[in-house]
DNA sequence: GATGTAATTAACGCTAAGTTAACACAATTT
DNA sequence: AAATTGTGTTAACTTAGCGTTAATTACATC
């Protein structure tokens, strides 16, 4: 069984740094990529989606513990591992307090081998934890998080992300109503505001695909998931 | 709209961030309170015991740090919402250091939409942890708050959102006769003014819903809710 | 029977949700 | 790079039905 090419996004503003880094992970397999403050780690991330994000504390333009804030509360980064780089002056229990939520903090210096295998026991621990949400199962519906497909009445189809996040939301807890303000925190993050109608046209097209028996809708609350 | 009108401390020394502050949440239904320095605050506090407390860091006379902690030692203050407004150019680790026990830490400069938005989902979090059982069960009758349900002798039943509220609240304490202020605060909030046959009109609702029976009238108080 | 309080109705206004189209932006293809 | 397609959001309008009011009737209590 081949194993995956696992993505790293490296964080730092020393160059010298950032070379070492990427050296050492390359060399054990690891595709990297690298950012030079929490701004440009942030466009980056976006756009390729990395496995583990190893972010410098202390940075310009935007430092690590904000960068990692922000993208905790970006859905798309929920289960991204965040680690962070700390010099060894710096209190571990002043980035600790801020419950950023970041998986690790490893101190400088960095030995590559201690990396290497800090970073591999945390990937473990991090896949065992996806394979087990990975799959809905829920009545006629199917929902397969690693393909992003959902397979209704035996037919596989896929969705855009937005809408499959939210069938996903809701075919979480079947029967339990979903308040809006709740959904909106889940699915868009709790910083980005969108109008209030947009969940509605979210839910339109998914009843467009799955028939409008499957998601109701709780007036003045919001919508709940209807295992039939 | 409103389930229940929560108390805003702002705290901030500057007189134009106050307004703007008071103004926007105000329009978002909160009942909005303010104080200058981290000493008024304190007072205030004591006497209205806010839900939230949100506290500007730096400030003369008592800065929010301190203030922050003074309030978590006290046992009234335990489980208030506490958010500090941090300006970006402040470190995160002054404030990080101090282990302040704070809920969330807010950027300025703020943005209305955003902040209202985060407070709510303190708020979730909060009475999630308040609101013990999201089930009910007095007699015949079941209440799921989950799935805005109710099982009315094992059939299951939608109501719509004010006469849930309104058995449910009724059914949380069986036999206690509730007096119309107090179901209009409950229900309605401290500052929505509806007329008193709104009450009753719900309150006949319910009775076509579930028979004559469960709910009776004390004429001249209020209702209860008669568990059979 | 007078007076005040609650129940009952129907009707209405308003808010939340539904709907549709158009737009902005990204991703993809050519 | 241009064109195309796909996705997500907004805006504007419609619809539904909840919540409220108001007007009337019934019921107490004195």
């Amino acid at each position: 069984m081949a194993e995956k090419t696992f993505k790293i996004l490296v964080v730092d503003d020393e160059p010298d740094i950032l070379e070492f880094l990427s050296y050492n992970l390359e060399k054990e397999g690891f595709s990297v990529e690298t950012a030079e403050n929490g701004k440009q780690a942030l466009e980056k991330a976006k756009k390729s989606q990395p496995d583990i994000v190893l972010l410098d504390v202390m940075m310009p333009e935007m430092d690590g513990i904000e960068a990692c804030r922000t993208m905790r509360e970006m859905p798309q980064f929920e289960h991204t591992i965040i680690a962070f780089l700390t010099a060894r002056t710096e209190d571990y229990s002043q980035i600790a307090g801020f419950e950023t939520g970041a998986d690790d903090y490893i101190s400088k210096p960095i030995k590559p081998r201690v990396l290497v295998s800090r970073l591999k026991a945390l990937l473990r621990r991090y896949e065992a934890k996806e394979s087990k949400s990975s799959f809905l199962d829920v009545g006629n519906i199917q929902i397969d998080r690693e393909r992003y497909l959902i397979i209704f009445n035996g037919t596989e189809m896929a969705v855009p992300r937005k809408e499959f996040e939210l069938l996903y939301l809701l075919a979480s807890k079947p029967g339990k109503v979903f308040k809006r303000d709740e959904i909106l925190n889940e699915i868009w993050g709790r910083d980005i505001i969108v109008g209030d109608r947009t969940i509605d046209v979210h839910i339109r097209k998914l009843r467009e695909k799955l028939g409008e028996d499957l998601i109701k809708t709780v007036k003045g609350i919001g919508y709940k998931f209807e295992e039939i």
